[in-house]
DNA sequence: GACAGAATCGAAAACGTTTTCGTTCAGAAA
DNA sequence: TTTCTGAACGAAAACGTTTTCGATTCTGTC
């Protein structure tokens, strides 16, 4: 009652197991009707190829490595709906592991990684990677990388992203459209490259519409969660200082904001307008709704997957592999916190 | 600069592959004096074994495959992460795939991972399938499957689930204890076993305190859509039939309703009460705040994955596996949208 | 010095493929 | 008849482990 082997096809029509194998492969150097013969013989035995021998073999896998800060995440589980969908396309598996927003774990992610002997790996870095020696490690042995969303600049290497301070801009510059004139900023992490450049796309939005830049009035958030939102609306409150509009780093921490702010009696748009980042589904439902920065995930990890999948052929063929940055579009949603 | 083999080390020490296998595993027929010398040399060779012959050889790959309905969706990317954590502490590997809630599809998946050779298969049915001659394939070949959540309550292996039935009635007396007396409800699939046992709950408790069933009170969702919420709403408005208190089968559907309720000028919970299912972060944030049944997702996965776990040692050691049935505990709770 | 028994090691097979390189054989060309 | 060509097939090595079983060495005992 076990798998049929190679072995046995030959057996039941006694000829070699060359044959059946390259038959089955339909290698040029066997006539039309063995090919047919044998193919229909493993039609018959329902065979199936063993993995374990055919990656010894060929030494590839056939898998790739998935890292993501979090699983539990509407932006990084739709990255990983898009890569798995994509990856089975092309007759790929994907091994899916988080590093929990951790560079410590994030290591050895990829380390089990390496050991298992994936072909490629498509990463998200964690807000606090600073240092990328476990990637460049995995490079040395020839392993493909693909970086998306949250990406280390300087490595080398091909990169699936949004243009976040172009996003940053143009959602402080929504707010000045809907006619705030002091303008606060929650910002992420302080090595999150993402936070980094939504930082900049709002100063630059100040400044080139001559709002005072307030150092004062950027809140730190050292991470994307509801409490988070709470905390720093709360310190805003105290602080005050004329706020009349808030850029949010991310949707999360803008519904966490907007919670308290609600419960100190603020209005929300008339007293003060509110813009997050990233387009969750909750932020549609909130009460008032959420304006926000669509951003691609689902399309990012199908396209972060085919660009590491032409680079694995790439390899495969020993062809130099010329890596890219694809930069995919954002859009301002407007809703109700930004009512003008 | 490829992978240390053993022979690379055998050759170093000027002893055999097969004593240098021996003294890595610790073999008691190897001197202490060569286990120690092996296992320097396999340290400062940095030898890692290759994962592909060592599958072949033991035939087993220390992977298992997770099939879920979705993976956008936070009651089953918490169980993914569950899954994936014990798996990790366990030196396993798992194959995320999503049946899309398709029965075709998840066959598709199901063939996949059998020919991938995993060891064992954790799966939540999708709701629509009713036969499970893929299941029973796998078990043929002796892959142990264990299921949780959507269950296929008559095949035959262990299954990690909460009590529905129990839940539904728990939801639908807690509406009656905040004073509604007509109750509606907006059940799930007609083939989802969870749907059906809530539906049933929720007539036990209806029967029990003396309320009467209307079966043009329940609504059908065939998918657990907000939008599917929104439109079932419509329909209880048009017909409305004195309805003051409403058992919602998912969070979801629930948010879908209120909205659609507010929009009407419906007070929650003056008017009509809502219940839902799940409690999914955005019933906490949402206005009113939903009330709920939490129900386990992530220790859900630990435990999953546990069960095969063991199942999959027993195997090894050919000895008898029982299969259980665990059942997690559930609570009501309470929040805005059933004050009494 | 002989010998039993224990301690230590290694040869070889096996897992199931893929691919290189020969071999065979029929028929064509000489 | 001999030689050559090309089509069709197969033997064997290789991928890197693990494990069985036999061989060797060592220890201590009489």
């Amino acid at each position: 009652m076990s798998r049929t082997t190679l072995q046995q096809i030959a057996l039941s029509l006694d000829i070699s197991v060359t044959t059946v194998s390259k038959a089955l492969r339909s290698y040029p150097d066997v006539s039309k009707k063995t090919i047919e013969k044998v193919k229909a013989a493993a039609e018959l035995l329902n065979y199936k190829p063993n993995t374990f021998a055919v990656n010894l073999r060929t030494q590839e896998s056939k898998t790739i490595g998935l890292v993501i800060p979090e699983i539990v995440h509407q932006f990084f589980s739709s990255v990983v709906k898009g890569v798995i969908e994509e990856a089975e396309k092309n007759g790929y598996t994907v091994i899916v592991l988080q590093s929990s927003q951790n560079t410590e774990i994030e290591k050895k992610r990829i380390e089990f990684l390496i050991n298992k002997q994936v072909d490629g790996i498509l990463i998200a870095l964690a807000d606090d990677t600073v240092e990328y020696y476990h990637l460049f490690e995995a490079q040395a042995i020839d392993l493909p990388i693909v970086m998306f969303d949250k990406i280390g600049k300087t490595v080398p290497c091909s990169k699936v992203i949004i243009d976040d301070l172009r996003a940053g801009y143009e959602a402080t510059k929504h707010l000045i459209d809907c006619g705030c004139t002091k303008i606060a900023h929650f910002r992420g992490p302080l090595t999150s490259q993402n936070s980094i450049d939504r930082y900049h796309g709002y100063k630059k939005a100040l400044e080139e519409y001559n709002l005072e830049f307030d150092e004062s009035n950027v809140y730190h958030c050292k991470e994307m969660s509801f409490e988070i939102g709470k905390e720093n609306a709360r310190k805003l409150l105290n602080h005050r200082n004329g706020v009349d509009g808030i850029f949010v780093n991310t949707d999360m921490i803008a519904v966490g904001a907007i919670t308290e702010l609600k419960e100190h009696g603020i209005n929300i748009p008339e007293d003060i307008r509110i813009i997050g980042f990233g387009n969750w589904f909750l932020s549609s439902v909130i009460t008032p709704s959420l304006s926000t920065v669509e951003q691609p995930s689902y399309t990012m990890g199908k396209i972060a997957f085919n660009t590491l999948f032409s680079e694995l052929n790439k390899h495969k063929e020993n062809q130099h592999v010329e890596h890219e940055t694809i930069i995919l579009p954002t859009e301002i949603i407007a809703r109700e916190s930004t009512l003008a």
